[in-house]
DNA sequence: TCGAGCTTTCACAACTTTGTGAACATTGGC
DNA sequence: GCCAATGTTCACAAAGTTGTGAAAGCTCGA
């Protein structure tokens, strides 16, 4: 078995990073590579490279890549004079893949509640309980997109500002 | 095996909305009894009554309401005349157990990429990675305060709407 | 078109999670 | 204070999840 070449440090710090991820629901896999692209100093990563830094199989690696790049979180860079993939965190992955999340699930809720009302009736206990949920996630989702536009302002001062 | 008695339309409609509550990351169990609650047309409901309907053991019940009653989405109603614990849907329970949730996860993850950015420096690429993921949900975590009271008072005005 | 280098897929084993059933503990009425 | 009704805990079995290793599949350059 060989040693990965990384500062301890910076791998411990890494796991920490993963398991925070983990915590939110992300499968244990997806999170440490997640993880390792963003500390990354390289601005892209290969799949060996992060197999041997988190010592896993080719495979295990290969599935999580699949996962990121799928959602959008990470994304597939064209490498010339290389015949290896590279790998990157995709340039605002986190926040619209976390925030269409959010969004859908919003939509899921909303259509869950509604459908609820229906089965058991609108002036019933339930319908009462059933159709507040409704009326709050309705609510969170007109105001999500509101957050979201005022966040990009700011993000793209914030990077402005970086001289 | 005695089958319960409850109409086959709600049942299904119970189980798909525990379903949901699971993509969520609620345990499976869990999200059945609160979906239980949901759906009853009695205001309060006890452990025997919740094992029948969902078909499941005393004991799985009294591990599911007990983490729905610790993180304070249903609540022990006391029950006089009966020497069976009355359960329900806690009023609000659902925003301020999510909102709650997503406070803390906010206030990690803004704890970890501040030690990110010290741990691989602030002017390195990772740096300025990690410093946005942190700045991102610094933003969401003050605007959650504003939705959460914009929300209080929509929903106010709505129960007091309803005659 | 062939071969070398990468990546993907898949069966399996290790591990984790979940719910049951039964024993144990608690509570309230008599 | 006792007994019966309820609630809780726990060991274990079933089910599900995850990562490995190896084999199969691509792809690019010559």
């Amino acid at each position: 078995m060989t040693e990965p070449v990384i500062d301890p440090r910076l791998a411990d710090y890494r796991e920490r990073f993963a398991l925070v991820l983990t915590n939110f629901g992300m499968q244990r896999m997806v999170a440490r590579v997640y993880a390792a692209l963003m500390v990354a100093e390289s601005p892209t990563t290969t799949m060996p490279e992060l197999a041997e830094s988190l010592q896993a199989s080719a495979g295990a690696i290969s599935g999580a890549v699949k996962t990121l790049t799928t959602i959008g979180m990470v994304e597939r860079v064209p490498a010339p004079g290389s015949r290896r993939d590279h790998f990157r965190i995709a340039d605002n992955g986190w926040y619209d893949t976390v925030m269409h999340k959010y969004r859908v699930m919003a939509q899921e809720i909303i259509d869950l509640a509604g459908d609820g009302v229906e089965t058991v009736g609108e002036d019933s206990v339930a319908g009462h309980r059933l159709d507040e949920m409704r009326a709050f996630y309705a609510f969170i989702q007109s105001e999500m997109e509101e957050i979201l536009q005022h966040w990009e302002k700011a993000r793209d001062a914030r990077r402005a500002a970086r001289t």
